[in-house]
Formats: structure tokens, C-alpha cells, sequence
DNA sequence: TGTACATCAGTGAACGCGCGTTCACTGATGTAC
DNA sequence: TGTACATCAGTGAACGCGCGTTCACTGATGTAC
């Protein structure tokens, strides 16, 4: 009776939000239409609404899988603070600047995401909750709650530095920016 | 011969720069229609183009008006480090936080100016440029190159805590976020 | 002082286009016999 | 094994709307006489 496989409408779900993803970070949210997100999967517009009720009921999807994707990254760094050291220098990369659409989807959206409605804002929230616990409970492992404070600057910081090196037209000043940002985060957490 | 006093359409101009500037913080660059800005100057659609070649020719013009008006901000505070100090403490308020169209272009704006063509962000970093060195003639007065570095980790963190604050749904988190950033920017330019 | 006139800032309708969303439909699939 | 069928993921045209931009026109103004 069952035509397809139980997991294929939920693979193409799947599929839609992670090229939305990488979408939404390199031209924005606003900047990118329902009916390029579904080319990019592969499909047609009609589509996209047997998947999600709207264009916002996607954005929250999508929000929700890259603050995931980031925690995640986490669990493959060396343990502790030289984890988040490698992170930083990862981070701050030409490298990461110059592929948004990869990359982390705080520096491509954050402004974004704060005019969104607030079904999109509790998404984020909880993957930054998240972040914040994993960076503070390496900083201190035996009481993370005091190292909160640290975690949300670097985090910040991060944010912050990889949006300015974007931002900004001048090579030289991009390639300053982010050189020193690693060592003001490396400060940060020492 | 001249119908108007020559300062007339000038000051029309003016109007409909530093108007698009609230717009464009509140809603974004791609969330404000030509229609509505010149609404919010009390004109209609029509008369845009004998002001701006384009849309992208209002928004880099607004940009760089923003900044202008940001680094002029800087003349109001007490000299030296604690003109920084009160500059940090009004930065990071919720006031600021929940009045984005009267405040801050970068954290308003800073990662939509990063997918803009380069003649907008030549204009910001114009800005931002300006805006470095005038934190670290305040951090360092006999020596501003030295301090450079913290200038830009401070301007960094800055508007990402901000950006963070606003993108927050629970109100307690945000205050946390403002709060932790007011002690991590004083104790980086100490 | 009063009137005719040239100027040009601003009007408002229209252009083609892409937006988010809806819906009647197609056609590949796994199942039943 | 072969055929008829029910399912439903996906198609593609269409909806009204707002986008950025163009353009023929309007009408308030300061000047000239």
C-alpha cells in the first residue's frame, strides 16, 4: 500500500533544509525564493509546501538543523580548551570568511534572525544555549557555570569578527581583522 | 530663474538618506521597498530617482551617512579611556538592544552589508576604518597602532552582543548577553 | 503692484519580474490477485 | 509472472502582490517686465 519507503519523503525534507541552509547563508534569507531553495534540491516549487506550511515554517527548520551542525563540530575538537583554541583559529580562517554558504550560520544571519518572528528567534536560542554551555564547560570543566560569561564574549567575539572581515571591501583590513581577532580570543579565554 | 532656494532639493536628499537609515535597521536593506522609503520622507515613488541612480546608490549613500553619524558620536564622550568606558555601558543597554532604527548600523545590518556590492562596502569601511582608529587613539593616545588590535576586538564584540541580544527569545538570556558583554568589553580595554 | 512665464521637484500610473502560496494534475511506485 | 490499481511525492501553471525602475505630466515657485 505504502508507494515509497517510509524514510523517502523525510531524506527529501532532509535534503531541502540542508541546501536551504547553504543558500539562506550566501545570499540571506530574505534574498533567497522559495523557488530557488527548491531547484537546489533538485525539485519544483509546487513541491515545497507538501513539506513545510510556510517559507517561515522552513527558515525555523533550517535555523534549528545549522545551530545542530555547529554543536556538533564540537565533539570532534581535542578536548578542553585546546579544542576551542583549534576552533578559534578554524573560525577565523580566510578560509571560513570566504565560503559563508559552509560555514557558520551565526555570522551569515545573525542580524537576520533577530527580525524574525519569534518561532524562528526560540530556534536560535536554543542552539546558542547550547554553544554556550559546550564553550563555557570547556573553559571550566569543574564549575562551567563561571566561565558563562567568558563564553558568551568569545562567542561574540567570533560572531562579530568573521561579519567585520566580510563586511569590509579592503583585503589588507579583512586579513587584519581576523589575524586580530585570533589573538583577542586566545586572550579571551587564557 | 531658480525656483527653489538652492539648498531645497539638498535637504529633500538629506531627508530621504538619514529616513532610509531608520528603515533599513528596523526591516533590513532587502526588507525596505523604494515605495515605503519615500514614504517615510513624506514623497512619493516616483521622485526617487531624481534623487539616487539606484537603490544600491541610496544604500551605499545611507551607509556611509550612518557612519558618519557614529563616529560623530564619539566627539560627546568624556576623553580618553572613560569616554570608552560610558560609550561600552550606552552600547550595550537594552534601550539600545530594543531601539535598533536609532541605533547602531553594524549590529543593525553588519552581515546583509557583507552580500552587498562593493561600492557599499567601500563605503563601510571607509566607517568602520575611522571608528578603529578612533578607539585605539583612546585606548593608546601616544602610541593608537598598538592598540589597534583591541580597538578592533572591542568593536567586534560589540556588535556581536548586540546582534546576539536581539536574536534571543528569552528575555533573561538577552539581558545575560548584554550584561556579560558590558564586563568582557571593560575588561579587554584594560 | 500685477501678470505671464520658465523652471524643475515631485506625482502617480505603468513596466516586467519574482515573491510566497494554491491547486488540479501527473506518473512512478509497491501491492493485490 | 503479468496486469490492474490505489497511493501520494512531485509538477507546473496560476493567484495577487510588492519589487525596482521609467516616464509623461503637474503645479508651486521666483523672476522678468
Amino acid at each position: 500500500m505504502v508507494r515509497y519507503a517510509n524514510e523517502h519523503k523525510q531524506m527529501t525534507r532532509q535534503r531541502i533544509i540542508e541546501k536551504a541552509g547553504h543558500r539562506f547563508k550566501q545570499d540571506g534569507i530574505d534574498g533567497s525564493g522559495v523557488t530557488t531553495l527548491m531547484k537546489d534540491a533538485g525539485l519544483t516549487n509546487g513541491a515545497f509546501y507538501a513539506h513545510f506550511a510556510s517559507k517561515d515554517d522552513l527558515v525555523a527548520n533550517v535555523v534549528a538543523h545549522e545551530l545542530r551542525t555547529q554543536v556538533a563540530r564540537y565533539d570532534t575538537l581535542r578536548p578542553g580548551r585546546r579544542g576551542l583554541e583549534d576552533f578559534i583559529r578554524e573560525y577565523l580562517s580566510p578560509e571560513h570568511r570566504d565560503h559563508p554558504a559552509v560555514g557558520c550560520p551565526s555570522a551569515a544571519l545573525l542580524d537576520e534572525i533577530g527580525r524574525c518572528e519569534d518561532g524562528i528567534k526560540r530556534a536560535y536560542t536554543d542552539g546558542a544555549r547550547e554553544i554556550v554551555e559546550e564553550m563555557a564547560a570547556r573553559l571550566a570543566p569543574e564549575d562551567p557555570q563561571s566561565a558563562r560569561g567568558r563564553a558568551i564574549g568569545l562567542y561574540t567575539m567570533l560572531v562579530g569578527t568573521l561579519q567585520l572581515s566580510r563586511a569590509v571591501s579592503d583585503r589588507k583590513f579583512a586579513d587584519e581583522v581576523l589575524e586580530q581577532g585570533i589573538e583577542n580570543a586566545l586572550t579571551l579565554i587564557r
